[in-house]
DNA sequence: AGCACGCCGACT
DNA sequence: GTCGGCGTGCTC
């Protein structure tokens, strides 16, 4: 008799034991999808082992299989294993984020080849090429990714590319193949020809395929290259279970392919930089041809008598910068960053934002508990009356928006054609100056004769490990936009963020931002992994979440430090309330381990708990 | 995840 | 008595 190990595309990890019936042997293989009666429903499983015994007493039998050729070859099935066990997910359900929505429904593949596992009469093994990833740092990176490209086809290999959006990749795909001559593959997810483009990839010997964070799975053959452009971009985290960043994946896909990774970017990430700095990760400067702007920190806690007395949101410096530059018929830009949902209790006089004595991250006003609550460890402290550091202010939340910013700017430059900016507009001729927020970044070849940076207080002070990281960039992307000038309104106008931006180097802030993520024992160095716990219910929610906290203190664990548990961010969402347990571990994967064993057992109705392993 | 089983409270 | 709420545990 003969038994199939399959797997799902549930939160459950199995694999569970199917019956071959009689006649189906020759059909069946490891890798190829089956229909099986799960449950009393019939469902998609996958096959990922097949075994002459089982020690199941009541099996039922496949009802059919699906593919006759393979849907995941021997390295697609060893890739999503090892992301179930990063990141803490049922390896069904890595196996369902890899192919195209189709195939996890059921549907047939007409082809019958499977992938070519080939390399011209060498073994898998001599494929391996044991290198670092290299980063590529600059603003023009088209032509390195070009002759990067070009040189793994000239290896008959295959060249995976991902961009940050769908628009640069398909500029790109017109670009690649416009330079070298060859077909390029786009499949987005969710697009119409999804499923017809995979078939296309996996059928051709070695190709290249364009894309944005899922085509790191796309089933190319003889994988040579991955390059990840702009890889500090937060896109390239997937927001859903399961929660994969494609740059950790690509490096995953890569030692098991013996492929080459290529990163790109104007800055690197902080991981990155933690991988340069121990010397697994190589490095290449192309040096800018746009001249750099100049870059003008004001700083608000220090402004002149006049400033203070006028209260207006702009400095005297920079409405008179503002005006210089209308009377000359530059483009203006004022930048305002609205966006974010956790609150930063923040000086109104002196723009201070209250830090955790013992994270140095910012700490949290709580409403119902008049509190101010650090989102790392447990600190707690009464709202103080007026500020500690400056002994004037008293502390409040501020927020201005772009509403704010136009209305004021009608009334001192009246003569001003002003705009607020949304997705729609690219055009620099409809006004003169422009307001908007961090979407502005999005755009490309904008280029301003002045960009002035309202408020960034807000997201310097949010209240996220990450905030300088995002906050640096940001302010990169707007230094992109301008060659001549930009000012910055700040109350933390020493910020590394700043001096490495006046510097124009990258390095002041990574080095300084490594520097404060090691002393806290944050990611980089360690594993950040957090519980996401939600609920219609506040009540049980809390309750949940609270019992969950006490449960998972009480398990004394090397592999795993429970920090603390929070309101999520935000803490209402469509219908839902979510809260959070923070915790850090030196593995992922040991952690993944752990959590899996004890998030099994109690279970609250109504109730549903996730986990989001090195989250952004 | 989803569903069945089973154990305690309010009631036609 | 029993209807049904939700905690508990299983799914090959």
């Amino acid at each position: 008799m003969l038994y199939a190990k399959v797997v799902l595309g549930l939160p459950i990890d199995g694999p569970f034991d199917y019956l071959v019936p009689p006649g189906m042997e020759d059909k069946i293989s490891i890798g190829a999808r089956a229909w099986v009666n799960f449950r009393n429903k019939k469902e998609v499983a996958y096959v990922v082992g097949l075994s002459n015994k089982t020690t199941i007493k009541k099996i039922k039998d496949i009802l059919a299989v699906i593919d006759r050729a393979l849907v995941l070859d021997e390295q697609m099935l060893l890739l999503t294993r090892r992301l179930a066990e990063y990141y803490c997910c049922s390896w069904g359900e890595a196996i369902e984020t890899a192919l195209p929505d189709e195939l996890r429904r059921g549907k047939e593949i007409k082809e019958n080849r499977g992938r070519f596992c080939f390399f011209e009469g060498e073994g898998n093994q001599s494929k391996k090429i044991e290198t670092s990833p290299v980063f590529i740092q600059g603003q023009d990176r088209m032509p390195v990714y070009l002759s990067r490209i070009k040189g793994a086809l000239g290896l008959k290999r295959s060249v995976i590319v991902l961009f940050s959006d769908i628009a640069e990749a398909q500029r790109a795909r017109e670009l690649i193949e416009r330079s070298l001559g060859v077909e390029v593959f786009t499949a987005f997810r969710k697009q119409p020809k999804e499923l017809e483009v995979w078939e296309k990839i996996r059928k051709a010997q070695y190709c290249v395929v364009v894309g944005t964070r899922s085509n790191i799975f796309s089933p190319v053959n003889n994988l040579g290259l991955i390059i990840i452009d702009q890889e500090a971009d937060q896109v390239y985290k997937q927001e859903q279970v399961p929660h994969y960043h494609a740059r950790q994946v690509a490096l995953m896909r890569a030692e098991i392919e013996g492929a080459k990774v290529v990163l790109g970017g104007s800055s690197l990430s902080l991981e990155s930089f933690y991988l340069a700095q121990k010397n697994k990760l190589e490095y290449e400067f192309i040096p800018p041809k746009l001249p750099y702007p100049e870059v003008k920190v004001i700083d608000l806690r220090r402004l002149p008598y006049s400033d203070r007395k006028s209260k207006s949101i702009f400095s005297k410096y920079l409405a008179d910068t503002i005006y210089t530059v209308l009377g000359d018929k530059g483009k203006v830009l004022l930048f305002i960053n609205r966006k974010g949902f956790a609150t930063s209790a923040a000086c109104h006089n002196c723009g201070l934002a209250l830090k955790c004595p013992r994270c140095n991250i910012n700490l949290v006003f709580h409403f119902d508990e008049n509190e101010l609550e650090c989102h790392h460890c447990n600190f707690k402290m009464f709202l103080p009356k007026i500020c500690p550091s400056c002994n004037a202010g008293y502390i409040k939340y501020s927020g201005i928006g772009t509403e704010k910013v136009e209305s004021d700017l009608a009334r001192i430059f009246p003569q001003a054609r002003i705009k607020i900016m949304d997705d729609a507009q690219d055009d620099l001729s409809s006004a003169d100056i422009f307001v908007s927020t961090s979407s502005i970044i999005k755009h490309k070849g904008l280029n301003f004769d002045l960009i002035g940076v309202m408020v960034i207080d807000n997201s310097l002070n949010r209240v996220d490990f990450r905030a300088a990281e995002k906050t640096f960039a940001i302010l990169m992307s707007l230094a992109g936009m301008t060659s001549k000038k930009i000012i910055i309104q700040s109350a933390n106008a020493n910020h590394h963020c700043f001096r490495a931006l006046i510097k124009n180097d990258p390095q002041i802030f990574l080095k300084e931002e490594l520097k404060q993520r090691r002393q806290l024992d944050f990611a980089p160095f360690k594993h950040m992994i957090l519980l996401k716990i939600r609920g219609e219910s506040l009540d049980k929610v809390k309750k949940a979440s609270r019992d969950l906290f006490e449960r998972l203190n009480k398990i004394k664990t090397a592999s795993l430090k429970i920090l603390s548990l929070n309101c999520g961010q935000p803490a209402k969402l469509r219908g839902n309330y979510y809260y959070q347990i923070l915790m850090r571990a030196s593995s992922a994967q040991k952690a993944s381990h752990f959590l899996k064993l004890h998030l099994k057992e109690g279970h609250f109705s109504g109730i549903i708990v996730t986990v989001d392993v090195d989250p952004v």
